[in-house]
DNA sequence: ACTTGCTTCAAACAGGCGTTTGAAACGTCG
DNA sequence: CGACGTTTCAAACGCCTGTTTGAAGCAAGT
C-alpha cells in the first residue's frame, strides 16, 4: 500500500508528466471555484487522469491544494522576473516602471492569468500556503518598492512611513485586482478603457505619489496631463 | 404543500422571530466560511431551528443567501449613516471624516463585524446579490467621495478623474481590510500598532490625498504636518 | 517467461450535503 | 370541543463528495 507517491524524479518530462497536468488543472479549478467547490473528479477529468491519481500522487485534496499554489506561484515569478534597473536611472522612473510592472502582472491581458487569481485567494483569505507565498513572492518585491521610495525621498522618511506609502501604492493596484467587478459597475465602461487601462493606471498611480512626496506637481496643475511622468516641478 | 412562506407580516417580533434568527445564523456562517462550506444544518444549529426551517421560510439555500445578505447589508447601514456636515465645513476636513468613517467601518474595533466579510465576499467575487449591495450602499458612498473631491479640486478635475482619485483613495483603505493578514506579515507588529491604525490610517490616507491634489504640503516636508493646508510647492 | 515495481483504472465506500416528506404540535376561530 | 391553517420536527431520500480498493496494464531486469 502507498499513502504517496514516495519520490519525485527532479525535472520529469513535463507535459506529459501526470503530475504536472494535474497541478496546473488543480490550479486553474481552485482559482475559478475556489477550495470547496472544485472537485477532484473536475480536475481528474480536465487532467486527463483517472480520480485514483490525486491520491496517488499527493496523498489528498488539501495537499494538492498546497503544491497547486506553489507551482502556480513558481510559474508566475518564472514568467515575470523583478524589474532590474541600470545604476543611475532616476527613482521617478523606477517608481513608474514598478507600478506598471505591478499592474501588468495583475490585470495584464496577455493571457487571464489563473495563478494570479489562485494567489490572490490566498492573500484574501490565507490559509497554509501562504506564508511561503508571501516570503518568497509579495516580500522580495515590497522590499524593492520601499527602496525605491526611499531613495526617492532621500533619506527625509523612516522605513515605517515608507511601507505605510508603500501600501498606499499597492491598495491602488489590488483594488482593481481584487474589485475589478466593483468599479466596473461604479463608472463607464468608455471610462474604464480610457483611464483605467493598466498603462494608465500606471501613470495615474505615479503621478499621484510622486506629487503626494512632493517629487512633481500637484494633480490639479493647469495642463492637467495625465499620461506621462513629469520630473520636479519648477 | 408549500414553497416558501407566501406572505411575510410587516415588522415581525424581532429576535423571536425564526426567520430574523435563520437570517443573522446565516449570514455569520457565509461571512465566516464562504457560500458553499457554509452548511445549511449549522446555521440551523446555530439559530435553534429544525433543518426545514430553511426550506420553510426561504425556499432553498441560495435565496437564504441572497436574503441574508441584503439584510447583513441593511442592518450595517442603520449602524453606520453617512456624514452629514454642516454648510461651511472645510472640504479638507469633509475627506478626512470620510476616509475615517471609512476605515471605521471597515476596521472598527468596535466589533468583528461579520456584516463586513460578507459584503466584502460579494464585492471580491460577486453573485446576483452583488448588484443591489452596489446602488443601494456603495455608489451613494463613492457620490459623497467624488463630490468632496470636486470641491477640493474646485472644478479643476472632470468627473473621471475624480473617480479615479476616489478608487485610489478607497483602494488603500480596502487593501487593509481585504488583505490585511498579509499586511501584517509585512510589517513589524509594533507599526501595525502605531501607524496602521484606523485613526492613523486615517490621518495618512488623507495627507497623501490632500499632498497629491495640491491642497496640502507634501509627505516629506521637514515637520511633517498632517493636515494643513498650503498651495503647491515652491 | 517470469518476476518486480511502478502506474492506471473502474468500481465501490462511507459520509455529508441540500432537500423533501408526512405527521405531530400549536394557536385560533367557529 | 373540533376543525383548520400555520409552524415545527425527526427521519429519510438522492446525490455528490473525497477517498479506498484490488485488479489490470506496463516496462524493465534477470
Amino acid at each position: 500500500m502507498v499513502v504517496a507517491r514516495q519520490s519525485r524524479q527532479i525535472s520529469s518530462a513535463g507535459v506529459d508528466d501526470p503530475r504536472e497536468r494535474i497541478l496546473s488543472a488543480a490550479g486553474r479549478e481552485f482559482a475559478e471555484r475556489g477550495y470547496d467547490s472544485a472537485t477532484i473528479r473536475d480536475i481528474c477529468l480536465a487532467a486527463g487522469v483517472n480520480v485514483a491519481a490525486v491520491n496517488y500522487y499527493f496523498g489528498d485534496k488539501r495537499r494538492l491544494y498546497i503544491e497547486s499554489v506553489k507551482h502556480a506561484h513558481e510559474e508566475r515569478v518564472r514568467q515575470v522576473p523583478l524589474s532590474e534597473w541600470q545604476p543611475g536611472t532616476p527613482p521617478e522612473r523606477k517608481l513608474h516602471d514598478f507600478v506598471a510592472n505591478l499592474l501588468e502582472r495583475m490585470l495584464g491581458l496577455g493571457q487571464p492569468p489563473w495563478q494570479v487569481r489562485l494567489m490572490m485567494r490566498e492573500v484574501l483569505q490565507p490559509t497554509e500556503a501562504c506564508r511561503e507565498l508571501v516570503e518568497d513572492y509579495i516580500r522580495p518585491h515590497f522590499a524593492v518598492l520601499v527602496s525605491v521610495l526611499r531613495e526617492l525621498t532621500a533619506g527625509r522618511l523612516g522605513d515605517p512611513e515608507l511601507r505605510r506609502i508603500g501600501m498606499s501604492i499597492v491598495g491602488q493596484c489590488f483594488l482593481y485586482r481584487a474589485a475589478g467587478q466593483v468599479v466596473e459597475m461604479l463608472v463607464p465602461q468608455s471610462e474604464i478603457d480610457m483611464l483605467h487601462s493598466p498603462a494608465a493606471l500606471a501613470d495615474h498611480v505615479t503621478s499621484y505619489g510622486l506629487a503626494a512626496l512632493g517629487a512633481a506637481a500637484p494633480l490639479t496643475s493647469f495642463p492637467a496631463a495625465g499620461a506621462s511622468q513629469k520630473d520636479s516641478p519648477a
